[in-house]
DNA sequence: TTGTATTTTTGCGTTTAGTGCAATAATTAA
DNA sequence: TTAATTATTGCACTAAACGCAAAAATACAA
């Protein structure tokens, strides 16, 4: 029925899966390489499939679309981050959750030397920045699920976690702005310190500002 | 070279100019219609082209892609809201500012009883949803430029503010899919005000305890 | 090994979005 | 009226994406 042998709880792959997994990889590699080399409009799923050496037809057996092939690799960041989430002292406040969480979830995703090159592409890529907006989203609600599960409050927590994790994650967004723009000088780690240590000074301003004004009137 | 004619300084529009105008409201008017009935993917640009009664390639003049049909309408609001923005009394508070700006530009959008359901339309189509994104990122850089025009500071406050329009924007989205989902029994004028008002006392909240956690280490 | 069931890959045809171009029609200005 | 602009259309074309059925590769059982 299945080519999966599982032997001592461990899972082996059999030949039809290895090889499915291998075109894949090649698929997506050579797609990568000629959107880096062309741009993402400039070439075409004939060109992949012909780098690839397999039919048109079978691009779409492994890919829904041609903006799945650039979006595939970083499908995993939002389960990372929500298993980083998990992963957090039991005790920790939640600004410390957060803030450990999501470095540790960035370190593990900007390993791969690739994805500066994919952010640029995606950057100047119209259709991959509409396209990029819904992965930020997404990561939005898979964090206040990870919160939530967390600190299992009621109705009136949740909204506060979803405001909180659109507040986080405005904050990758625009901190992975500034790292793109910006000379990268300095390692993630501290660039991510940084960043959080001005988004906790904001809000703790902004907090104060909101009161004297509430109190105000 | 223009059939604009300019008497006392208001605009008159030649026949070319309304005939265009026409045009465009008519297939806008056709599209939207046709979405609503058959949804978006259902509904194929000749659908549309023979309800509105001009040439398929004439679409193409009009609109840059059919998405761009849906988006067209709402393409003024991140300009109502700059202008609302500016439009704030000179020495009110930022927190003030925005409340303010927020509430009359929100205000004036929904006075277009289609909104719901086009809103309705956006949330369950998967393109546009995407497409949607990419809105709110604008208008995120919009009310950034307006409130950093207002309170011209330097780079450190820019970075304050960007994240501040994240945030305020963020409400705005989260407030939308509350307002789409929830039986609207009040009226939005006092739904925004009561979402301001937890947003508020959510970033006080918020504020008080980053400032606790920062102190402590 | 051989036969059989299952899965993968491919080829082919089709729909639809979107573009380029050149011809035609409508509008404006002289 | 004529000449110049501008709008509209038709036609051909590219490319993405899907459905379907044939063919190839793989797994498995006897």
């Amino acid at each position: 029925m299945t080519d999966v042998q599982e032997i001592d709880g461990a899972v082996k792959e059999g030949r039809r899966e290895r090889k499915r997994r291998q075109t894949r990889e090649r698929i997506e590699a050579a797609a990568l390489a000629l959107f880096l080399e062309r741009g993402f409009d400039g070439t075409t799923i004939e060109d992949i499939t012909e780098a690839a050496d397999v039919s048109k037809r079978s691009f779409f057996d492994y890919f829904p679309s041609k903006e799945e092939v650039v979006f595939a690799w970083q499908d995993s960041f939002a389960d990372e981050l929500a298993d980083a989430v998990a992963a957090q002292p039991k005790d920790a406040s939640i600004v410390a959750v957060i803030e450990g969480a999501l470095t540790s979830a960035l370190l593990a995703a900007m390993a791969d030397p690739q994805s500066l090159a994919i952010g640029a592409l995606i950057h100047d890529t119209p259709v991959l920045s509409a396209r990029h907006q819904l992965k930020y989203a997404k990561l939005e609600t898979k964090l206040t699920d990870a919160l939530y599960a967390r600190s299992g409050g009621g109705e009136e927590e949740l909204l506060r976690l979803r405001l909180l994790s659109a507040i986080v994650v405005s904050t990758v967004r625009i901190g992975g702005e500034r790292w793109n723009e910006r000379p990268q000088d300095l390692p993630l780690q501290e660039f991510a310190q940084d960043l959080f240590r001005e988004l906790w000074a904001i809000l703790v301003d902004l907090g104060a500002l909101v009161e004297q004004r509430s109190s105000r009137r």
